[in-house]
Parts: structure tokens; C-alpha cells; sequence
DNA sequence: ATGGCCGGAGAGTCCGGA
């Protein structure tokens, strides 16, 4: 099964590159993010065309997740979650479900703004509760996927240039730190098992010519727990759609599992 | 040169994104 992720913004703009996309990458499983649409605008019945079903979050503006899962992929409806359950929340950041037998988390971290502001405090409340949640939620599914734009990167080697980096919001030791301990559940970054690129990024800023440049940072990851993380034979970024017309700033996340 | 680009909303020399 392949899975993947990809923060579109706008779901709107982006509908055939995330239709052209999958025919490209064959995922099984697509993660979305940054949908900025109301649920009544999901272009379900286009995706159902194309041999996807889908399941979303979305809100108008901001923000909004959700899980593509292929035609023949078993999904268990009754085991759809969204958002964390316990932490009140008005953006739609997160949904869940079990697809093929493993339970597939879609998240939207929160930017965060810079340290010091109350976005950024959010940032930091919001990962506590999805690290909480996330620890109830692998007892009870030890095969589980973590797939989204976390807004971390979670190390110096994820950005193009550290030193321009240090401290500023997405690297800073408090979100690093919070990255950690979501390793510290046992979740694994894939990306890492597998040689990659030197300078491997997943966003590249709109303005600076930052893509041509290669000015970016790695902040979309898909960690897996190890009853999944055993199986996986591959994880990469996949740049192509990053090169067509009117890109997302994101590119897609795709790893192979068994 | 601390900006530059986008998408969305909706007409605010806007905001949020990363």
C-alpha cells in the first residue's frame, strides 16, 4: 500500500494536480491539506470518478484535512475521527481513519506564527493534545501513519539554510522539541531510513525564486509506527508537481508500505 | 533592500501562510 501526503492550498486550485497526481504516483492512500474549503465544496464526486473515495474536515478560509483512499482499499466508517478528541478546536486540523488496516492520521500543524505569539502557544498547546491523543490512539492500533504538514523541521539538515533559520518559528528548540516527542511514542521519520538527497525539502517559499534556488524546508513528514515502519521499502518527495503551473508551495510525501 | 508570492474574501494601502 502506498500513502502519502500533500498540503494543496486550496483544494479548489489545486483539483487536477491532486487528480493528475494520483494517476502519476498510484497512491493508495493520499493525505490532504490546507483544503481552505467548506465541506459542501469537496469535490467528492470528481475524486469518486477518478476510483477515490474521500473523507474530510474542512471550514471556509483555513485550514481542513483529508484522507483519499483508492477503490478496493477497505475503510472501516465507523472509525473515523476528526479533529482531537478532547482538545476544543475550531480549525479543522486533523482527521483519522482506518484504511487497509492501519489507522491513517491526516494532521494540519499549526504554523505558529514566532515564538512568543499567541499563535505560537497555540502551536505548542495543540501538539501536547495530539501527542496525548496519539498515545491512547497507538495502544489501539499498533499499526499506525502520521502523514502531514507538521510545520517542523526537525532537524538543521531540513533547511536550506540553517544558520538564517535558527530560533525562527518551524526550528526552534520548543517545536523540535515537540517533534521529539512524537518519536518518543515510537514513531519512526521514514524519510530518514532510506539514502535522499542532500538538500531534500518538501516547501519552497512563493517568492525569492526560492524552488529554482532550492530555498526550502522539510516540514511535511510521514512517521509510522513500527508495526508499519517494518515494512517500509521506500519514502520520498516527490518534486513534479511542484514544477507545474500555478504549484502548490508544498510537494507530496509517498512512502511504500508492505 | 526584512520585500519580493499566493489564495481567499470581498473591496480593508486586508489577512495568513511558512
Amino acid at each position: 500500500m502506498k500513502i502519502a501526503t500533500w498540503n494543496v492550498n486550496s483544494l479548489k486550485v489545486r483539483q487536477q494536480h491532486v487528480i493528475d497526481w494520483l494517476e502519476l504516483s498510484h497512491a493508495d492512500v493520499l493525505c490532504l491539506q490546507e483544503l481552505k474549503m467548506p465541506d459542501e465544496k469537496f469535490p467528492r464526486a470528481e475524486l469518486a470518478d477518478k476510483g477515490y473515495r474521500s473523507w474530510f474536515a474542512g471550514q471556509k478560509t483555513y485550514n481542513g484535512v483529508a484522507i483519499l483512499v483508492r477503490d478496493g482499499i477497505e475503510v472501516d466508517e465507523t472509525q473515523v475521527v476528526r479533529n482531537i478528541p478532547g482538545f476544543e478546536d475550531e480549525q479543522q486540523r486533523v482527521i483519522a481513519l482506518t484504511a487497509g488496516g492501519a489507522r491513517i492520521v491526516s494532521a494540519y500543524f499549526p504554523n505558529g506564527q514566532a515564538p512568543g505569539t499567541d499563535k505560537f502557544a497555540y502551536k505548542l498547546r495543540w501538539l501536547e493534545a495530539l501527542q496525548q491523543w496519539l498515545k491512547d490512539e497507538l495502544q489501539a492500533h499498533p499499526k499506525l501513519a502520521l502523514l502531514g504538514d507538521y510545520n517542523i523541521a526537525p532537524e538543521d539538515r531540513d533547511v536550506h539554510d540553517p544558520k538564517a533559520w535558527e530560533g525562527q518559528n518551524l526550528v526552534s528548540p520548543e517545536e523540535r522539541a515537540a517533534f521529539a516527542n512524537l518519536v518518543e511514542l515510537g514513531l519512526i521519520d521514514v524519510f530518514r531510513k532510506f539514502d535522499q538527497p542532500e538538500k531534500a525539502f518538501s516547501w519552497w517559499d512563493y517568492r525569492m525564486l526560492a524552488f529554482r534556488r532550492n530555498a526550502g524546508l522539510r516540514i511535511d513528514h510521514i512517521l509510522l509506527s513500527p508495526a508499519l515502519a517494518e515494512g517500509c521499502t521506500l519514502c520520498e518527495v516527490d518534486k513534479t508537481p511542484r514544477k507545474w503551473d500555478q504549484p502548490s508551495d508544498h510537494a507530496p510525501v509517498i512512502a511504500q508500505l508492505a
